[in-house]
RNA sequence: GCCCGGAUAGCUCAGUUGGUAGAGCAGCGGAUUGAAAAUCCGCGUGUCGGCGGUUCAAUUCCGUCUCCGGGCA
């Protein structure tokens, strides 16, 4: 891994990108140590002020040895997306930086620009949940301008809705906005990017035991915390193991069942996650591992 | 030792009134422009436990052996 990191300037920005359990952090580490970098985050999760041990945040030690941005600086009930995250970013453009995270969309939409689209009231959401429930989404698909209907996945409730909101927020179709996007925050050009490709068994194992560091470093009960608050489709409540965690609190599961459900569906992400950076992050560097 | 039930995809099982088989899960591939740790799409050849028999044809019927359950001794 150090070997990695002497290649990297000690002056552009860099980002690293990697599935869970890959290692991205400690390689951040180590990069923000040699050049005094701070290390910002680009995990959708890490963001989140309920999770450090859940999401696998960087610990208190961590954060106090090195400046670390970005990290559990959300509340639970506070709305939070790719587009704030990136104009909470832009802030520190100025500065040494290392952006580390797992969720491809932030760095594409860093690196390749996102449509700026103006935030969608939350009672159009509530609208838009209240008409998919009750009358499916073929009924907000038949709403959509052609352009925008052409190009999403039809069969895809979230993207639909998306699209959805977006006309109704703003009379303008989701195509039209995206047509418009501008130009990058940070091009792929004037970075270092690095993506980390593991093997896949060998992460699977890292994925089994880092689950297990996790109970022991309390997940459980900072998933008990969360309980009282809980409601499973807010964004801050899918965090895996979340959800499997709070079956078992209820009593609905077995701790063992609990925690391989959550180790299993903490792979599907790392798949889905390889499959992002293999398609959208074809001319950044691979770090094959281990 | 005897009796009964099972043996089919990585796992759990369905099925074939005889014409070489299909679900769920796992796995693999893909999509992805503000819920993304989300959401969605696609992919199923496997000595149908072994060996013999009957048959034009056996995974299916018959015999036998092996293994796994359960029961009786």
């Amino acid at each position: 891994m150090s070997v990695a990191i002497k290649h990297l300037s000690r002056e552009a920005p860099v980002l690293i990108a990697g599935p869970t359990a890959s290692g991205k952090s400690a390689l951040a580490m180590a990069l923000a140590a040699r050049d005094g970098r701070v290390i910002v985050n680009a995990d959708a999760l890490q963001v989140y002020a309920c999770w450090r041990v859940l999401s696998a945040r960087p610990s208190q030690a961590d954060e106090a040895a090195l400046p670390h941005a970005l990290y559990g600086h959300v509340d639970r009930d506070t709305a939070y997306s790719v587009g704030h995250w990136l104009r909470e970013l832009r802030g520190f453009l100025t500065q040494k930086i290392v952006i580390v995270g797992g969720t491809g969309l932030n760095f594409t939409a860093l690196t390749k620009g996102l449509a700026d689209i103006p935030e969608t009231p939350p009672e159009i959401r509530l609208q838009a949940d209240a008409l998919r429930l009750r009358d499916g989404i073929a009924v907000l698909l038949a709403d959509l301008d052609a352009a925008t209907a052409a190009r999403i996945d039809p069969a895809n409730p979230a993207r639909v809705q998306r699209a959805w909101e977006v006309l109704r927020a703003t009379g303008r179709g989701l195509a039209d906005w995206q047509d418009n996007t501008g130009p990058a925050l940070l091009p792929r050009a004037e970075c270092e990017a690095v993506v980390i490709v593991p093997e896949v068994a060998w992460l699977n194992t890292r994925i089994d035991a880092r689950f297990d560091a996790m109970m022991a470093q309390g997940a459980l009960d900072e998933v008990r915390a969360a309980l009282p608050h809980w409601r499973a489709n807010q964004p801050w409540a899918r965090a895996i193991g979340a959800r499997e965690l709070i079956a078992h609190l209820r009593g609905e599961t077995g701790l063992d069942a609990a925690v391989q459900a959550a180790t299993l569906a903490s792979r599907h992400y790392a798949k889905r996650q390889r499959t992002w950076f293999r398609s959208q992050m074809q001319d950044w560097r691979c770090l094959t591992l281990p």
